[in-house]
DNA sequence: CATGAATGAGATTTCATTCAT
DNA sequence: AATGAATGAAATCTCATTCAT
């Protein structure tokens, strides 16, 4: 009879606008965000169109958050790993199960981001958020590659990244094209790789 | 003034044609498939809509034959490359010449083909081509590494190939946030890494 | 904490409905009835969606009862101030100095009448209401300038009626594009113009 | 079988764009602005939807093209006027007649330019057309009333503008109602009035 | 072979109105 | 009595495709 309370409706507001969100994200990373109408989001989401209005002020919006939540979700996965031990060989193994996990977990979240970044105009937006959260990832791996005596500690912080990225990318269209992946042994061979990489790479 | 020939109006229907896919290779490969539409391609190629449709059954045929096209093209950069030298490691280095020359070049290419990829139920309906075409590029890669002697040949081959498309998809994302990415110092530091890889993985 | 009585809740409700009423005027006429939303005026009004339809059956609704409202309202200035004195002129002096004063506080409503008088299909609905207060008026327009010895007293109530029409739409106008207008002036020289009005248009 | 001609094009594009901005006025001026839709004009038009956006960016700039249409239009029917005779009464006597004349034929377009004047935020965008064109007008009145000999012609011609279009709002809020409106009444008065108007208003 | 006007299906968006609380 | 989440119909707009010329 007497209406809910504020926090009531703060609730619900917070529930479907996660909900929705979640929605999105899946049949974003599914078929692309120009291919995904605000109908099929909505049928869905089982909630009506208008109702995602209500929530987003466009679809743009809509997308706009999406990456936003994305972007700070990750509280950097290298720096928390990085905590956990001091040994930075460790550090990188635990980085490598960590990352070879996720692949399985949150995969429609690094699918959205790199459709994303491959269009023109999306990520621009938003490059400054980028940029800072590139930055902060790449300083952490570098770190590690540094106390591991690396010889050049930048450009196989990049490599690095490269290559998990490229595996993923390559796990992605394989198994779309029902073709086997051998993730596990990828991961380790990299590990391998980078047992006592201290020697590795600077005999020149 | 005198009435063309069939060869010469054969001639020039490929040339539109290719003309045409030219054109839309770029703008689907800026902008994505569906942010692209024909009105934009005609103008960009300065032809009619109607004409378009004279050439293209539809801006999925459209697309269709721009991935045919794709796909057939590449006659094995691997293939040629190896014939070069018989040395594999002479190989695998002509071989980052060559792709690292490519990104430059055809980054177009490679950039459509993995916004492709990302998006369901388009590589699907040409996936035994594409099966194909990776099995063929993976099938050298490992005679390569084969014969250089690596321990897990299959493994290495995934993983160099990973690495490459992981650069390159770092290098267009950072490219399209204005930070600089060190190419040339990755490649010589792939080069390097293999320069006597024939013991670097195999200590276990 | 006593219960209120059904007088104050009464009391309450005939409040809360003049206050929306009024926020609902300004914002008719100010941006138009199609243009205005239930969500703005609810925001204006500080109220929720819901309470407007508590009070109001409909938008539609909503909108008959400002018209209603301001129609009955004016219970005819002309009359009450032609009860002021008995001297037609001085009536008109009264006439014109009510309405220019009126044109500063009142022009809201003005505004969102001749908006609506001009919009087919809204007005019509209440075309009976309207007959009768726009005779009511002329009457005793004509009354007066009747008593002024005026020749045609009927047409000069028209096209005194129309004159104060035109300033105001002028005044609203120029308002709008940030242009002066010469109110002042042109009310006193309404005035003088029919000082010795008896014998100005009758030389004919 | 061969295209038509630019030419050709251009024309047909000329006539339906005037057609369509015809029945898009006449729409306007009836219901207003945010009352009329696109698929009603479509509809009244006799052309699909799509057409219009073929024509016209959106809805907006169809009714700002219609504006400017509007105003560049009227080529100062003054002007116009004020050309044919020398005598200030006899120009004011034709431009009476040339305005009560059209007020027949162009209500559609005073209608929907009045309208809109009324409508916050529609006529700002084009303030400056207007500014111009009011200043215009007015100027040339000014002349007229200055050469006649008036006491103050601002304000004579500023009260002449305002009677004439108060006739006009009346005439349309009547007529809407099925009342009978004195036009050719007031016409004449008005004619008479400024007969010898030199010493109309000067006695003071 | 070539053009671009025209269509219509479907996408995005708005908003009056309902309803559970 | 009051709230605002939710709906759904209708509006604006886009665009692949057709077709007369």
């Amino acid at each position: 009879m007497s209406p809910r309370t504020p926090e009531q409706y703060e609730e619900i507001r917070k529930h479907r606008r996660r909900h929705i969100m979640g929605v999105a994200l899946v049949l974003f990373a599914r078929k692309g965000f120009h291919s995904t109408s605000i109908s099929q989001i909505a049928k869905a989401a089982k909630v009506s169109k208008g109702l995602i209005y209500n929530y987003f002020d466009s679809k743009d919006h809509l997308l706009e958050q999406l990456i936003v939540h994305e972007v700070q979700q990750g509280p950097d996965l290298l720096d928390i790993l990085a905590q956990q031990t001091s040994d930075p060989y460790e550090q990188l193994t635990l980085l490598l199960d960590g990352a070879f996990q996720m692949i399985e977990t949150d995969l429609t979240h690094w699918k959205l981001m790199t459709m994303l970044s491959l269009q023109e105009g999306i990520m621009q937006r938003m490059s400054s958020l980028f940029r800072k959260k590139v930055e902060d990832g790449m300083s952490t791996a570098i770190r590690i590659f540094e106390r591991m005596g690396v010889s050049d500690p930048l450009v196989e912080a990049y490599l690095f990244g490269a290559s998990m990225d490229g595996i993923f990318l390559h796990y992605l269209t394989m198994r779309d094209l029902d073709v086997a992946y051998p993730l596990a042994k990828l991961k380790k061979n990299l590990i391998n790789r980078y047992r006592n990489h201290t020697t590795s790479n600077d005999e020149k």
